[in-house]
DNA sequence: ATTGTGGCCTGCCCGC
DNA sequence: TGCGGGCAGGCCACAA
């Protein structure tokens, strides 16, 4: 599940395409082409250069020169390759199969190397010139400033977290990793929370992800091997509870998490 | 406008 | 051993 941790390895490897000439497109599985894009328009990128690999929440950006921006999506199975070589290392539920079917989208370089999405499961996705203004401020960037603007909603906290238009990056597992260090209920609407309680998930979020990010990515948190059906919360011992919050399958302890 | 819901995709895992 | 069903979740379309 690529969330902003891996799409941030994504990005630094995808530093070292910049500078090398295109010279093929491959664009096996059209599904994957959003927003209107073709086949033929991202044929445009050869003769082009990458110069800059940016990111903002999960989405990868690569400027061209002189011409239009390339936008990825990983969704949830989305692997980078970079001349053969991934940009993670272990995604969990990304099956570590090479299978060439599951190459959606490729570019080859003169030098004869490559850069690639893979995807078993379809769920990520390839466009030029993406709508940047549509995502909130980075996760790992996020002022407090910015953060209790995010949070001033009555929808449940963690639905705001992972609102993408609000904060960009966060996804199911890393929200509840901070969401249960920072000892917040998943569900309590967001603009709930006191000053306090917000300075304190602020303070939780950028740790965290620091946190994670050394250790190896979003499946690295000290909450996710207890997020199976009838775990103990790792910090108290209480029984964690498993409920959908914000659509989504959410973990969290119902003694400290208030 | 805001918030919630369902569906897409398909590999994997569990239980029978 | 094979098979069916549920699950994973980022993202989008659509409903209320």
């Amino acid at each position: 599940m690529p969330e902003i941790l891996e799409v941030e390895s994504y990005r630094v490897r995808a530093e070292s395409v910049l500078r090398r000439a295109i010279v093929r497109v491959r664009t096996p599985d059209a599904w994957i082409l959003k927003q209107g894009t073709t086949p033929r328009q991202l044929r445009s990128l050869v003769g082009e250069t990458f110069v800059a690999a940016r990111r903002r929440g999960k989405l990868l950006l690569l400027d061209t020169a002189g011409g239009p921006t390339l936008g990825v999506r990983f969704g949830m199975t989305g692997v980078l390759e970079v001349d053969g070589a991934e940009g993670v290392e272990q995604l969990r539920y990304a099956s570590s199969r090479r299978d060439p079917g599951w190459v959606r989208f490729e570019i080859e370089f003169a030098d004869g190397g490559r850069l690639a999405l893979r995807d078993a499961r379809r769920l990520g996705g390839v466009q030029l010139e993406p709508d940047e203004s549509r995502l909130g401020p980075d996760a790992l960037e996020i002022t407090a400033a910015q953060l209790a603007g995010a949070l001033d909603s009555a929808a449940p906290l963690k639905a705001r977290l992972m609102d993408q238009g609000r904060v960009a990056g966060l996804g199911n597992l890393l929200t509840d990793e901070v969401l249960w260090r920072a000892g917040l209920d998943p569900a309590r609407p967001a603009r709930s929370l006191t000053s306090d309680e917000r300075r304190r998930l602020h303070r939780e979020l950028r740790g965290t992800l620091r946190q994670l990010m050394r250790r190896g990515g979003s499946h690295t948190g000290d909450l996710h091997d207890a997020r199976v059906p009838g775990a103990q919360c790792p910090l108290d011992g209480a029984a964690l509870e498993r409920r959908t919050v914000g659509g989504r399958t959410t973990y969290s302890c119902p003694r400290h998490q208030t």
